[in-house]
DNA sequence: TTTCACTTTAGAATTATTATAAACTAGATT
DNA sequence: AATCTAGTTTATAATAATTCTAAAGTGAAA
């Protein structure tokens, strides 16, 4: 992706192009590949490889500004807590966002036909199935 | 489940029964539904239906002592680092907690045959396919 | 009943994230 | 081009969830 398609990409999603979100921009979409990562992790990375020094909250803002416009998506359903569940058995959950309530559901109730085999040395340890839900 | 199944249950997980530990253990497991709760839910729970007060360390500690003899499961895969990923589409994961790496999984490599309905008069958002990896 | 490794506790520390408020800037208006 | 202004960036403080620490307490083995 070039710069220009950038600053295009940003103003039609009403995002001003400022250095710092063109930079960030740069750094992500400018790949062929998905890249994955963390604020922090993109922090560090943008620290060694960037001129100038942008602050972590302008990352969390830039981040953010780019989820809200759907270029990028957040990989996390349940904000920042950590829920446990009594039921130790195999089995998926419902979320609803609305009430940050989790649903069982009986590993039963989901069937998966296909599914792909996992990465070089790897062994899939278990499957969970997370359904959001809305109104 | 009665109070001296508790007691097994901790003997048998190699956990002291402490008053703590039990007066948790009862709190949790003896019920009739799954249970879901965070550590905080679960503290505020305590406080007002417990006599005795209970450190909020305490319950930390024993929420991860049963999880880690199996009588609680852990529903969060990715410890609390919200991960950003800059492929937008619909697809789903593997993730290897050895290397705490998200690796994509393309929407067409996953077929889910079989789906329960959303409950009440809740719909479907997005169902996200969350495949863990070990060695 | 003594002993000691395991526990509990209060509070400090850490980590991820969000809020704040002052300084800055892109782009519209003059 | 100079001015204006809403949107941005920044350093720092605040918050929230969780873990650490070190001292005091306690099951249960001997």
């Amino acid at each position: 992706m070039k710069k220009i398609d950038i600053l295009k990409k940003l103003r039609s999603s009403r995002l001003r192009p400022t250095k710092q979100r063109v930079e960030i921009a740069k750094f992500l979409f400018e790949r062929d590949k998905t890249f994955h990562f963390t604020v922090e992790s993109l922090n560090k990375l943008l620290i060694k490889k960037s001129t100038s020094r942008i602050a972590l909250a302008t990352v969390y803002n830039t981040v953010h500004a780019f989820k809200a416009a759907g270029h990028l998506s957040e990989v996390e359903v349940r904000g920042n807590k950590t829920y446990f569940d009594t039921n130790v058995s195999n089995h998926h959950h419902f979320y609803d966002s609305e009430t940050a309530e989790l649903i069982d559901i009986d590993a039963n109730d989901i069937i998966i036909q296909k599914i792909p085999k996992a990465p070089n040395g790897k062994k899939i340890k278990n499957v969970e199935v997370f359904i959001n839900l809305k109104n």
